[in-house]
DNA sequence: GTCTATAAGTAGATAGAC
DNA sequence: GTCTATCTACTTATAGAC
């Protein structure tokens, strides 16, 4: 089927959601308007609406897909080895991931807030998922006993907020690599939960 | 001076404050109006303008109340005893006042955006201040020995970010009590700086 | 101190021309 | 596919009666 003359539909799309992330992480969802979304993009405010039906779902949309490109990218690493090993593969690959998303990170956990709630379900489910990867190992590692946690599902959700806390402060233009910045975690998580 | 009959000024003021500060947590600033506020404490839009003069000063004297309460019960405390006994009253300090008010602590670290230019640099100086206190503790660790950490700053950010991603999940309802948790945390942050 | 009424502006979303 | 124009509702903030 040839295109039809004038159509940007292939290319707009993609900007549409790039301005959308870029504004919600900058300002918040809610302070954010469609006419601003679209004056970035460089269209009128009509023009969005054939790429989405409503803001919220821009807004789930980019989560969503935020927490799928998570989700695949783990799942094809898979987790070989002992519990050590599967930790350090899991920080070195939670910061490095986070490093690399800035934006999607920033919404994904500041604006779960305004997902209506049949949204809110979906999101949460698929970050239980990820939590129970990181849960798993440390339930392997005690059963092992190379691991000492009194409390595997609080040390979880301990070890995710202070990895994800790095997008809080790290800054691309700084004095660390994201590699030099994933051995400074990765030396705090492995003492935190030794045996 | 003796009160004006139907006076309810210092009822009120407090009133628009809690109600401010659970809608802010709740749904996000952005997204709360001044009606909301209102229908919230039992009167209409307008006379909220009594008691403040725009909606960003009820958000400004929100965070900055928050962060001066922090400060001021650090100082009441003081660092007494070496490293690891400050570390320990630090973190079970951090964990026990956050836990004590979470609406306020959302507010703070979610807001920030939306914060003025100037009210901005105000928060921020609060926050560096608590940060400092502890750095100041980590590198007297190292200095003397007791403590092994790489990088004391980016230590700090990452205990502040663990302690403080408590609130996102602790429930008052829940199986642990606030000193429980305390101890988890404490385990886990000991071990994390340890020589 | 609180109310009602209102000013002046912006929000999300849609209709129809091109 | 994008535009202009518009609908309806809501926003912050103020003015003046009581």
């Amino acid at each position: 089927m040839a295109r039809k003359t004038g159509s940007h539909s292939d290319i707009t799309g993609p900007r549409v959601q790039q301005a959308a992330l870029r504004l919600f992480a900058r300002h918040g969802y809610a302070a954010v308007s469609m006419r601003q979304i679209a004056a970035e993009v460089g269209v009128q405010a009509g023009a969005l609406y054939n790429y989405t039906p409503d803001k919220q779902s821009l807004l789930f949309d980019l989560m969503r897909g935020h927490m799928e490109d998570l989700m695949a990218e783990r799942a094809a690493r898979g987790g070989q080895g002992g519990p050590l090993a599967r930790l350090e593969e899991f920080t070195r690959f939670h910061i490095a991931f986070h490093l690399e998303r800035p934006d999607a990170v920033f919404v994904s956990y500041m604006e779960l807030r305004n997902l209506e709630p049949k949204n809110f379900a979906v999101i949460e489910g698929l970050r239980r998922g990820y939590e129970n990867e990181l849960q798993g190992i440390l339930e392997d590692g005690v059963a092992e006993g190379v691991f000492a946690v009194a409390d595997p599902k609080v040390a979880t959700l301990a070890v995710i907020a202070m990895l994800t806390g790095v997008t809080t402060w790290y800054r691309r233009e700084g004095r660390l690599s994201p590699a030099e910045v994933g051995t400074l975690y990765w030396d705090m998580v492995r003492k935190a939960v030794a045996a």
